[in-house]
DNA sequence: ATAGATGTGTTCGCTAACGTACAAACCTGG
DNA sequence: CCAGGTTTGTACGTTAGCGAACACATCTAT
């Protein structure tokens, strides 16, 4: 069906796919790499509120009805997506049962983590929400080396990068992360983990609930 | 359909409807009063992610593909409710076009309230974000007096009860609302929107767009 | 090799909210 | 109308994270 034929196209680091408040006309099926889904407030301050990765859509909020974006979507990583217009999704939900099940699924994963995300927000402290974050990250990307300054990570979090820089020596000196100027690398994923707060765990367990217990990559 | 009957049903304060990880098997529509989402850390900390009123479905992400529940629902007012066991709902949701494109319209929309409340819970102070919770109750009360305990409060928005007792004397100070042990007035509604932050205005007006420029009730 | 840009570590004082605790006010039932 | 439970006000010291600022380290381009 032309209308929803896909289109294999490079992501770029800082690329925004969709701004708040804009018509959706593409969505984009990450098959590397990762992008970030925030929400801007009106002083401009953006925050994360989830990941998406090759498990997910950028985008797919058209198939619940919503014409223009409401959280902003930004690539973290270079990587690569298929490209699908926003009509061939609807085309594609409409006719396919299974994608139509699937999207769906997807939108609660979504949901899940937006979720988890607002009560991380409220009651972990940032080295724990560093470790988790790190974490989603890691699984989203298949190398154990991220580019990602500080900077940007406290963006994600909401909050200052001297705070970030304060956990993230915290982590490097246990010696489950190592930082060299935008590269960080995870060197102990276990210690990460139990560095983490729950949130981690609880979203991945309900990425295996919805989609199955053998994932090709573990999820946040 | 005899699988899609509709029950009217008497909600009770505090009554739980969906708990964590069980089975649902009944959904809510609601007629008065208004439900908790609340998403349970597993210390047993929950914390609100969003109001249901008679705008929205308590269990509605069944529709999704959702076996179980993730957030915990609670009744936080007396009210009715007309009750639909989940398999009616599905069947509706797959034979009746009109109430699915409500359904995924109002997921979306649950979307944007969790996904606004990650960004509320991150940035915002204890002040502003009662004011906003206190408009979305009121919204969703026909009446200006609610019984609340500022207990209850705090639990929702996830901090110490003596915190909302200074936000609440404020408020009351600046004679925006009015405490007596248990119940609360909205004094003065539009001085209650200047106190919240703009999460409050930021939901409502994706209440709109979504669901038509004239509501019945302004909903956050 | 070096200058400029980019990224990181750390300091200062400050504030919102924390945990704990206790007293006062208020309702309700006997 | 009084006792006991419920709800609210407020106090204490503590702490995580803030805003601003600056020094230092590390990359990159010429």
């Amino acid at each position: 069906m032309m209308s929803s034929r896909l289109t294999l196209v490079t992501m770029d680091l800082g690329q925004t796919l969709h701004r708040h408040g804009d018509v959706v006309d593409q969505v984009y099926f990450v098959e590397t790499g990762f992008i970030s889904a925030l929400n801007v407030l009106s002083d401009g301050h953006p925050i994360e509120i989830a990941l998406i990765g090759s498990e997910g859509v950028a985008g797919f909020t058209v198939v619940l009805g919503g014409k223009t974006a409401y959280a902003e979507t930004m690539c973290q990583t270079e990587g690569r997506a298929y490209r699908m217009s926003a009509d061939g999704l609807l085309d594609a939900f409409e006719n396919a049962p299974v994608l139509r099940d699937l999207l769906l699924r997807y939108a609660l994963l979504f949901q899940v983590q937006v979720s988890q995300t607002a009560a991380c927000n409220a009651h972990h402290a940032l080295e724990q929400r560093l470790a988790r974050w790190l974490l989603a990250a890691h699984d989203r990307s298949r190398f154990a080396q991220l580019s990602l300054t500080q900077d940007l990570i406290a963006i994600m979090l909401g909050v200052r990068r001297a705070t970030v820089s304060i956990a993230a020596s915290t982590l490097q000196r246990a010696g489950v992360i190592r930082y060299q100027h935008g590269k960080i690398t995870i060197v102990d994923r276990v210690g990460l983990e139990n560095a983490a707060c729950e949130c981690y765990e609880a979203v991945s367990g309900e990425y295996r609930r919805l989609f199955g217990e053998e994932p090709a990559l573990a999820i946040d």
